[in-house]
DNA sequence: ACCGGTCTGTTCGGTTCCTAACATAACGAT
DNA sequence: ATCGTTATGTTAGGAACCGAACAGACCGGT
């Protein structure tokens, strides 16, 4: 029942047809992604794929091997493992584990063969493969013309979106490499948001107080990647 | 036979097995591609897809109605017109020409039908889509990291690629919008170049003189996407 | 030869973010 | 209670780029 619970909180299982969804059930583990786990390395082949229910993970570039940034946020709306999909076995991107919680794992030869076999499966990934893809290009642009702190309240709200909580945790220094950005800088526009009371955050504990206000706050980009998804 | 080799330059549509193309010939027209023309506005629905063979699209994001940032370069490598290849008729992007020459066009209706009834090209088109994304994920970090100069050092590299040509017509302002900074950023960058004889231009006629001098001058993104395409 | 439009070069003050240190504060373990 | 570790705050100088405006150069048309 539990395990039940967690297929359906997936969105994109959660919409498949009965049959569709109880034909790949047996290739399905539920299993809890904790915080800091390391899904994929770039370059390196893809061994499971992931379905989010009440966890979330990063996708991240790494540049010159130090800098890293993100470009895609996956949460119970998605899948991490999207090359899987089109044909590809290798990760571009980090997938990292930005918000502890459940997930269904599926190994990827299990999912080649659920993937080819099942048409409305292949349309729910096709289309948010779509999805994932305008979202990163609407990423590129918010890294390029936004300043820092509008794109850590946006950054806050489609966490607090994806985790379902106004709560969580997470370090500047870990959110300097999300917006690709020092930690300096991180410092700075949370401090300016807090001086403002939209949130309040202590040693890895953020908390979002104002939610009209931080949406006020941050991009344009918010809107509109929310509302395409 | 003109037409004949227009498809084949294609690389698309070149790889695919003889049978699956001779289905795929009669929805397709020859075209040219003029500089300047806009074949997708980003959220109109996309009516024709085209196969570039010597002409060059750049994908373009709208910010706030006025910054523009290409994420994306299509030249014969790829397809214009990837959202209807996972179920979507709505483009995110702007698709621009900027380098003029032939293509494949074809009808998006055409497409959808010639796209499901063919599994080779359903297979080449989910690769190149993983490459794009790829691509894009790239672009998103070098915007995000590398320096106007290096920049726009690897665009001048990538559309030689593109167009076959080590000379092509752009003016600085139009670069402007492909890098996503003002044209006085452009100026600095392209004037630093032609004082280093990488490249020389004069009134929106660009030449690239030193090759291997413009690759050092360029950020690792271009052998990286380079290698991966 | 002249004019208008386009393309390129330059200037200058201001902002954002970087680089590189160092300082403080909270927490956990012994 | 103390100490090491982690998280956060602060500072200062500099680089990159912005915003806005203007100046010169080149071209085509008449």
């Amino acid at each position: 029942m539990r395990q039940q619970w967690s297929v359906e909180a997936n969105r994109l299982l959660a919409s498949l047809p009965r049959k569709s969804y109880r034909e790949l059930l047996p290739g399905l583990d539920a299993v809890t992604l904790d915080f800091g786990d390391v899904l994929y390395e770039p370059g390196a082949r893809i061994r499971d794929v992931y379905f989010p229910s009440r966890s979330v993970v990063s996708l991240l570039t790494i540049v010159d091997g130090h800098s890293a940034l993100e470009v895609g946020l996956v949460g119970c709306e998605g899948m991490v493992g999207i090359p899987l999909a089109l044909g590809v076995d290798i990760s571009p991107v980090r997938a990292l584990v930005q918000g502890a919680g459940a997930a269904m794992q599926m190994s990827a030869g299990g999912f080649r063969k659920a993937f080819e076999a099942s048409a409305p499966l292949q349309r729910s990934l096709h289309r948010y493969t779509h999805a994932l893809m305008a979202q990163i290009t609407q990423t590129a642009a918010c890294n390029r013309f936004h300043v820092v702190e509008a794109r850590l309240a946006r950054w806050l709200l489609m966490t607090r979106d994806r985790v379902g909580s106004a709560q969580f945790r997470l370090t500047q220094e870990f959110l300097s490499h999300m917006l690709g950005v020092r930690r300096v800088g991180v410092t700075h526009a949370a401090s300016a948001l807090q001086r403002r009371d939209l949130i309040e955050y202590q040693r890895g504990n953020i908390r979002i107080l104002d939610n009209p206000g931080l949406e006020a706050a941050a991009c344009s980009c918010y809107r509109l990647v929310r509302q395409r998804a």
